[in-house]
DNA sequence: GGCGACAATATTGTTGACAATCATGTGCGG
DNA sequence: CCGCACATGATTGTCAACAATATTGTCGCC
């Protein structure tokens, strides 16, 4: 039975769904009825969203889903960029040109990802660069690297919508990406991370340019 | 009460002395009548650390204090080397040269030091370091960065001590540390970056070199 | 009408008892 | 003597009731 488990999993990805929004209060009770188990569940769940920083929690007042601080945010793509770029540098040591086939198909020039940008389908966009984060974690092959990658993008996941949102963004970050994609091809190492930290850097700039809208 | 915090904070710190090695066992009610606290507040406990890769649980079985596996460590100073250059860099461009006063004369040859490393004085040296990170991490001023940088160090904190026992490490990282801290001086953010990460890659060298000894 | 004290309510924090599960030791059979 | 089934004990996992605390609403006073 891993009820906090199926519990902690829940409550993540409404969070990062945006289901539940920043400042959100979670109280054990109606989540406990709600999720059809019980308020020990979702304690356990809660601590463990809290060490994550998914979530805050006052003392006797209760938990709220962590909100978004701008400062703290550029703090995060700092590490980011450099946890970004890493990555793609053991995924560019340690593959072959074919495992980049699938990736390399999806962001071809008139694979409709032209289009998605042009039309503002951010769906579609965020799908591929997810194929693009998973493809690389794969071929990297670092369990420690994952976890934290995973914890970093969590805490700056909302962000992520929004940025794609601004003017130009998504285009921008399609050649971007095409670029980082022919380095890992290449199994240029070092090209590929820089090229990726370029990537995160232009996502930096932009979260300081439309601070106002975006936080 | 901050119960939880309390015994947390003291088992970490149990841990990281090396007074509980990878492997023991950590009952709960055996811990909780040993800290004079209920069974309650170890197992909070228990749970922050396992969120912080501290301990390891295994279910219905029991909690150990996490075991070191040379692989992952290898990763860990893969994402540490980033961590402490950026650390680095960040100190050196947002401080000026009398922020350094204290450490640069901890430093200084004449300073003990050299006799330290010689003498093979492993905890003088060790508090040296300490202060060395105490002060990048203040100067830094990045609270985000500061988390990473003690969750990964904790995991990564019982090999420190027995590198630094590999033949010539003290004398090897002393000299490393005197030129980082040249850099930090001089304000010299790129040299800063790229000296530390050198020190952590020399560090890491080691790791694999007397992979035997040290895992 | 605004403000502060205070009561009422809702929510979390804690406790002890009980259930579930795994590790260990014991005896039987081969 | 070895290995396996099984009982036993130790340990963790779960629950419901209770205590402590913060928040909210209300009343009286200025």
């Amino acid at each position: 039975m891993v009820k906090r488990q199926s519990v902690e999993s829940e409550l993540r990805e409404r969070i990062l769904r945006g289901d539940l929004t920043p400042g959100d209060r979670l109280p054990e009770v109606q989540l406990a009825e709600e999720l059809g188990t019980t308020r020990f569940a979702v304690r356990s769940a809660l601590q463990a969203l809290e060490a994550r920083k998914l979530v805050e929690r006052t003392p006797n007042a209760g938990v709220v889903v962590a909100r978004l601080d701008h400062d703290r945010l550029q703090e995060i793509y700092d590490v980011l960029e450099l946890l970004e770029g890493l990555a793609a540098r053991l995924a560019a040591q340690k593959s072959t040109p074919a495992d980049w086939a699938e990736l390399q198909e999806l962001f071809a020039e008139g694979g409709g990802l032209d289009e998605a940008a042009e039309g503002g389908d951010i769906d579609v966009f965020l799908a591929a660069i997810d194929r693009y984060r998973d493809t690389v974690i794969e071929l990297a092959d670092q369990s420690f690297l994952a976890e934290m990658l995973v914890g970093v993008r969590d805490q700056s996941h909302l962000l992520r919508r929004r940025i794609l949102m601004t003017p130009g963004r998504m285009q921008e970050s399609l050649a971007e990406h095409r670029m980082v994609i022919d380095a890992l091809v290449r199994g240029d190492a070092e090209g590929a991370e820089q090229l990726k930290r370029h990537n995160m850097q232009t996502a930096r700039k932009r979260l300081s340019r439309y601070r106002d809208f975006l936080v």
